[in-house]
DNA sequence: CTTAACTCGAACATTGATGTACGAGTTTCA
DNA sequence: TGAAACTCGTACATCAATGTTCGAGTTAAG
């Protein structure tokens, strides 16, 4: 779980947490979550209200605002790993990563606005520690790609990635804009990257 | 000028300004772009300082934070125009974008970054009306390109805008990261959008 | 040289956010 | 049911930012 050492006041003996606390925690990050990636400058106060929790309440159990971001930031990284243990990423990698796209590119999306309000909340050397593992797994897919001659090799492959991660972002931004049906985005992402990293 | 009303003191009966209080201002929006430009919640102790200024004079020249905002935007749309009215937009149209590119891609990324950055001091209709008119100096360009049969015609003119920046934007970050060579930022981001915009 | 424009620091009022302390009430769980 | 865990509002201290006021000094420009 999104743990470590979230909560500030001493736990019971049993080492467990009452029922009611783990309620609360599990609100305050859902709204959180919620609203740290629709908008940069969230305030402690405003996630407590949204998640329907008094302030101090949740300063009990996350005792900062560093803190805060921090396991929402955990929780995040590992709902993604857990969304790439379930996408089938065998066979071309091509294929693969067309899949990994389809399945993912919404939580790429709210994971990266959530990263982008985030900054300033804890040290750029948390991030990358925990934002790494992800980068690698993309890596590797894209790596694969090449060795079996689909994807381009004329570009660096740190470009490639962030490319990749770039035009998800756009995406998203085009239908919050409203000039792109977010049932169309899918397949404009999916068409563009072609595009971009054939050979 | 990036003028407007910019001066919140009574100016001269001729109504110039005296060369001391000009020579300021400049400063102040050469460094308010710098500093805006570069990172997120500026504030205006910080630019006033950066100008070599005091906050009280700033606050002469520019009202209120919103308005130092709206000049700095100004100021950056002028000389994108500017820029635009430099470049040599004849011949054909993937040519002539991929020069558009090459010499404004700076440009556009700093723009994008104030941009960024600046949100929440103006409101969304402002920036949105004196931005218009630079998309749709690049959404010519790119119909052009269609008309003539070299760019692609299966996806949303809006969303090849889109990518467009998105891609500038990555190129500056991957710079910023020390992943990507200035030097090559060019190549690299014209040969993506030469993939991305072909038929 | 004289005046009006301009600059400056210091001080003040206001606002909003962070984090802490307290004490009284409520809920879980054994 | 009873004790510990938990929640809540209120209140407080702190900090940083915005914007204003004052008055004394400096500088440009006719």
């Amino acid at each position: 779980m999104a743990d470590g050492k979230t909560s500030a006041s001493a736990r019971r003996p049993s080492g467990q947490r009452r029922a009611d606390a783990q309620r609360n925690i599990d609100n305050i990050l859902d709204a959180g979550l919620r609203l740290y990636s629709s908008r940069p400058g969230v305030s402690v106060a405003e996630v407590a209200e949204a998640a329907g929790v008094g302030r101090v309440t949740l300063y009990g159990h996350f005792p900062s605002r560093t803190e805060l971001a921090k396991a929402l930031m955990d929780r995040a990284f590992e709902e993604t790993e857990a969304a790439w243990r379930a996408v089938d990423t065998s066979g071309p990698a091509d294929a693969a990563l067309d899949r990994v796209l389809r399945e993912q590119w919404h939580l790429m999306e709210r994971n990266r606005n959530l990263r982008d309000n985030i900054i300033g909340d804890v040290s750029p050397q948390w991030l990358r520690q925990r934002h790494d593992p992800i980068l690698r797994r993309i890596e590797e897919l894209i790596t694969r790609g090449q060795d079996e001659g689909a994807f381009r090799t004329d570009l660096p492959l740190s470009w490639l990635i962030t490319a990749l991660y770039s035009l998800v972002h756009a995406a998203a931004d085009e239908i919050t804009a409203g000039r792109l049906a977010a049932k169309q985005a899918p397949e404009v992402l999916s068409a563009s990257l072609r595009s971009l990293y054939r050979q």
